[in-house]
DNA sequence: GTGTTTGTTACGAC
DNA sequence: GGTCGTAACAAACA
């Protein structure tokens, strides 16, 4: 699913494959999928080469050789990216296709439609518009005391609001605040001080450690939360340890915060001294 | 066939 | 205008 750590990877699987490469031509199997007109579109970038790349959350912002146009994609729940020559088969789901002037694809791969690709003329000004705050990785403690402050929501919820720290998505919350030992119920602005500090050092310890795996769940440390997740069975085929709380043995409980499945141990992570 | 999952947005209500 | 809860979207998978 990609969040923060997936889009990073992406970003840099593209800069290593994609640059300084004229287009061509570019495929587009669904209209639905595109921000901007499609002839628009096809008019900035032919004969257009990607020149570098910026992530902010999970948007990855790709630069051209052309003033006032670079390329914005968002990878929904299930995107990717796949670079191929065209000998090769077209990978399935590959909807919207660059064609470069080598022979060589870039394939943006939307398996689920969620996914979405256009221009922007200048990045701070969609990041405005589009209310997406501070990277995850970018955030100071101050940073987030300031924006859990006025949020009687829960932290959960919070943390998944993009304003609040972009990049953050469901299963990278839960394992934040499991790492902090933070109940995912708590009102976002009852954190105290200490606990926004222990977030903040939990969104770098999670973040590079996920980035440094490529972002495959069955690599992350034992001591993870994210293994009591139903989809990450790999290493435990034969056993329900991992359904447990790496630091104490609870049983991980799974309950809906605002609508999303969350984990969390209930032992660990206290709302209050009764529970 | 049914339920679940994911990120974002749209839509009211306050 | 900010905040908050909920539903909707598309498609795959079990």
């Amino acid at each position: 699913m990609p969040e923060l750590p997936e889009v990073e990877g992406y970003r840099q699987y593209l800069e290593a494959t994609s640059l300084h490469q004229p287009i061509d031509d570019l495929d587009v199997e669904d209209t639905k999928l595109l921000t901007t007109d499609p002839m628009l579109l096809l008019e900035a970038l032919r004969g257009a080469s990607f020149t570098g790349t910026r992530r902010v959350g999970k948007n990855l912002f790709v630069y051209t050789d052309r003033p006032g146009v670079i390329v914005r994609m968002h990878f929904g729940m299930t995107g990717d990216l796949a670079y191929y020559h065209q000998s090769l088969d077209r990978p399935r789901h590959a909807r919207i296709v660059f064609r470069f002037r080598g022979g060589y694809h870039l394939g943006f791969i939307c398996p689920r439609k969620f996914e979405r690709i256009g221009i922007v003329h200048d990045i701070e000004t969609f990041l405005r518009e589009k209310k997406i705050g501070k990277d995850a990785l970018e955030l100071t403690a101050a940073d987030l005391e300031i924006v859990l402050a006025s949020r009687k929501t829960p932290i959960k919820s919070a943390l998944l609001d993009q304003q609040v720290a972009a990049g953050v998505g469901n299963w990278i919350a839960d394992e934040l605040l499991f790492h902090a030992r933070i109940h995912p119920l708590k009102p976002a602005h009852q954190l105290t001080t200490a606990e926004i500090e222990a977030l903040q050092v939990a969104i770098q310890e999670v973040l590079l450690t996920a980035i440094a795996k490529e972002a495959r769940y069955a690599d992350f440390p034992a001591s993870y939360l994210i293994h009591a997740r139903a989809w990450d069975t790999s290493p435990y085929e034969d056993t329900q340890q991992h359904l447990n709380c790496p630091r104490c043995g609870t049983l991980i409980n799974n309950i809906r915060v605002g609508g999303r499945a969350t984990y969390f141990c209930p032992n660990c992570q206290r709302l209050g001294p009764n529970d």
